[in-house]
RNA sequence: GCCCAGGUGGCGGAAUUGGUAGACGCAGCAGACUCAAAAUCUGCCGUUCGCAAGGAUGUGCUGGUUCGAUUCCAGUCCUGGGCACCA
């Protein structure tokens, strides 16, 4: 069956080089240039012996060509009947059908074993004119490079492998960096018996072999890349059709006028008669020849953002002056599960239309941020071998056991409710239990949360309880956005009495309203000033853990001295709404304020509330934290070096010596060295 | 095997360019309030020696650079993730 492809293998560089201009995560990065998989290196032209026929290889290692021993092809490589001599044809020909009766999976899993078949043919290194066996094994492929290799059993362990399996003579060009038991693959080895090259280190050579190659005409430098075209057809109804027709074979896009072209209604999606998609039973469609195949779900998922820009345009896909200025979309939050499927689909697309003139930019994504994953914590039960008997975690290695998932619900922390356990299954209704200090402790794994695990937690049951700002919060208080962790439902009662606490700066539970209009002085205002500052960076930064924590900082100020005022509080709470939407919401309208607290305009920081005169500043004895001493921020080397030598820490250290040097870096810290 | 990220208290984690390690929270311990409970509040909380003051030690491990290293460098171990006969 015919399929579309995408030429994404065109974008091949493009798509590498603009990694450089995007902030994805380096892990992301790496995944997507694994991906691409370029390399660099060289094809060569190896003549055969009693042949008009030349066998091109492709090798990143040009500097071993002093050290190839045989040639290899893919089984599937064009040349392999033509070459092969009479007195091995039988033998290749069972070798050829045993590839063809392996799967895939049989290929991949095995892949340790040694197979191969000597073709019988001979090459000839354009080099030294030594002549080189020809041999095909799976271990080639034929899809990547060209299909065939030469083969330095020094320098690659496979080839090594199969030298030795198939005992073929080895040629060592590395002196003693070769070893005989195992190939060494290093590019830092001096070569020796390697004609012009011996005495130039690999890494230098290659450069020096691929001018030759170059300068004799018989091969050239090549860049290879392992990705491959991205298969664009899909045998399904659901997907937008292609706005194509078939005459006599040939592809011819439908006329813009034609377009849009919508799906028919179909009454089944059952498969066309020869495997095509349902389309292929419409008799409407098919009567135009229309294309039968639709397009993959990335094909939408490619370029939907542009269309949110300009969703009603009939026109065109996004008029141009919209997606100027809109631009590239600032942040895109996502798994890592899309790293090397839409993520680098949409950038390609985003390339295309901008080659085309469509859109002004060629990245689509100017940040990306991988969430983490909220794990679930597993919890287990041993039930020793053969009975209904379950041992306790601490004591289980006495006994030969089962671990056996229990639901995390009736377990707390670790240790196991063995009557709600008793009562969970009918099969447990008469377990008994081997208790260590009266108590059932549960294993614990972190592993993803399902159902089957009995790990899960249902996020409803917890905003019954606490509320949607305390679930949100606690969510982000659980760690760096990027990481994954496992959910620990203990820990939300922090976050929750957060909350309270701050509700009880508005209103205590015995008197009602306690905040008030007083002016407020410099100390409330340097604590709010500080939150503001650390909660805009933190934002900034997706660090929502570390902004929920300068929120519970802040209140436990404000409380300490006793602060209701609102002149601070309507700020601090305009700062907690993204956070806290819910009970920023309420405790805006509480305060008194008109309309809704997310048209409230977001706090400007102002230095001037948080500049000090003083330093408290650590002294170290020889690097190490002895005390700390308040000193004007003003002062200079010389008056910090007097009131540091007469503090009575500082003496007793220092027992009548005089120190060599006193190191001050203002407004950090000082340091004095015996 | 190759590549990437990461190893910090009982736990989740913090430490913005090398400058007071352990912020904030959970759990725990002791106490206050209460008839009691809940809620709330106070104190302690890396290890270790010490009644204390204070000292020693401590960011996976071994070295190095530095007045000073969780942070930089080299090596090594472990965990998580990705790729994998890619020549």
């Amino acid at each position: 069956m015919r399929q579309w492809y995408l030429r994404i293998t065109d974008y091949a560089n493009r798509l590498l080089e603009g990694l450089n201009n995007v902030e994805f995560s380096d892990s992301m990065k790496e995944m997507q240039r694994n991906w691409i998989g370029k390399s660099e290196g060289a094809e060569l032209d190896f003549d055969i012996i009693n042949s008009e026929e030349k066998i091109k290889v492709y090798t990143t290692r040009p500097d071993t060509i002093f050290g190839v021993d045989f040639l290899v092809l893919a089984p599937e490589h064009e040349l392999v009947q033509k070459i092969t001599a009479e007195e091995q044809r039988s033998s290749i020909n069972e070798y050829l059908h045993y590839v063809k009766s392996r799967s895939d999976r049989e290929r991949i899993s095995e892949v340790k074993q040694i197979t191969g078949c000597f073709t019988g043919a001979f090459a000839i290194n354009p080099f030294n004119g030594k002549q080189i066996p020809i041999w095909i094994a799976e271990y080639v492929l034929a899809g990547y490079g060209t299909g065939a290799i030469m083969a330095v059993p020094c320098g690659d362990q496979r080839d090594f492998s199969f030298a030795k399996h198939f005992h073929i003579p080895i040629t060592n060009i590395i002196g003693e960096n070769f070893n005989g038991n195992e190939a060494n693959p290093t590019k830092e080895a001096v070569l020796s018996d390697a004609d012009f090259l011996s005495g130039l280190k690999m890494a230098d050579a290659i450069k020096v072999v691929i001018e030759k190659i170059e300068e004799k005409g018989i091969g050239r430098r090549k860049t290879n890349f392992k990705m491959r075209d991205a298969g664009f057809s899909r045998q399904r109804y659901w997907g937008e059709p292609f706005p194509v027709k078939w005459e006599n074979g040939t592809a011819i896009p439908l006329d813009e006028s034609q377009l849009p072209l919508e799906l028919p209604h179909v009454e089944t999606y059952g498969p066309g008669p020869e495997g095509e998609g349902p389309l292929a039973n419409i008799a409407s469609w098919t009567n135009k020849k229309l294309e039968t195949s639709t397009m993959p779900g990335f094909a939408g998922s490619s370029w939907y953002f542009l269309r949110y820009m300009d969703p009603k345009n009939n026109n065109s896909f996004c008029d141009k002056k919209i997606s100027d200025y809109w631009g590239q979309v600032d942040v895109y939050i996502g798994g890592t599960e899309h790293a090397v499927g839409h993520l680098l689909y949409s950038r390609m697309w985003t390339k295309v239309l901008y080659d085309l003139g469509l859109i002004g930019f060629d990245e689509p994504f100017k940040k990306l941020v991988n969430q983490g994953m909220i794990q679930g914590s597993s919890r287990f039960a041993y039930r020793v071998k053969g009975t209904n008997q379950f041992v306790s975690f601490g004591i289980k290695n006495q006994y030969m056991t089962d671990a056996i998932h229990v639901d995390v619900n009736f377990v707390d922390g670790i240790e196991m409710d063995v009557n709600a356990f008793k009562n969970w299954k009918p099969d447990f209704a008469n377990a008994d239990f081997i208790l260590e200090d009266g108590k059932y402790i549960c294993g614990t794994e972190v592993e993803k949360m399902s159902k089957s695990k009995f790990n899960t937690v249902n996020p409803d049951d917890l905003v019954d309880k606490y509320g949607a700002d305390t679930f949100r919060m606690y969510e982000m208080f659980l760690g760096p956005i990027e990481q994954s962790k496992p959910w620990d439902t203990k820990g939300i009662e922090g976050v929750h009495r957060f909350l309270r606490k701050l509700w009880r700066m508005f209103f205590s539970d015995t008197n009602g309203k306690i905040w008030n209009e007083e002016k407020a002085n410099d100390q409330e205002f340097k604590i709010l000033h500080k939150t503001i500052r650390k909660i805009e960076a933190d934002t900034e930064n997706f660090s929502f853990n570390t902004a929920v924590s300068t929120f519970m900082v802040c209140v436990n100020e404000l409380s300490e001295i006793n602060c209701h005022k609102k002149e601070i509080l309507d700020k601090l709470i305009i700062l907690l709404a993204p956070y806290a939407p819910h009970i920023a919401e309420e405790l805006w309208s509480q305060l008194g304020n008109e309309g809704s607290i997310l048209n409230a305009t977001f706090p400007a920081f102002e230095e001037k509330y948080l500049l000090e005169t003083d330093k408290e500043y650590p002294i170290s004895i020889n690097g190490k934290m002895r005390t700390t001493i308040s000193i004007s921020l003003d002062a200079n080397h010389p008056e910090v070096e007097q009131i540091v030598l007469s503090n009575d820490v500082v003496q007793k250290w220092l027992e009548g010596k005089t120190p060599k040097k006193i190191i001050f870096v203002k407004g950090k810290m000082i340091n004095v060295v015996i």
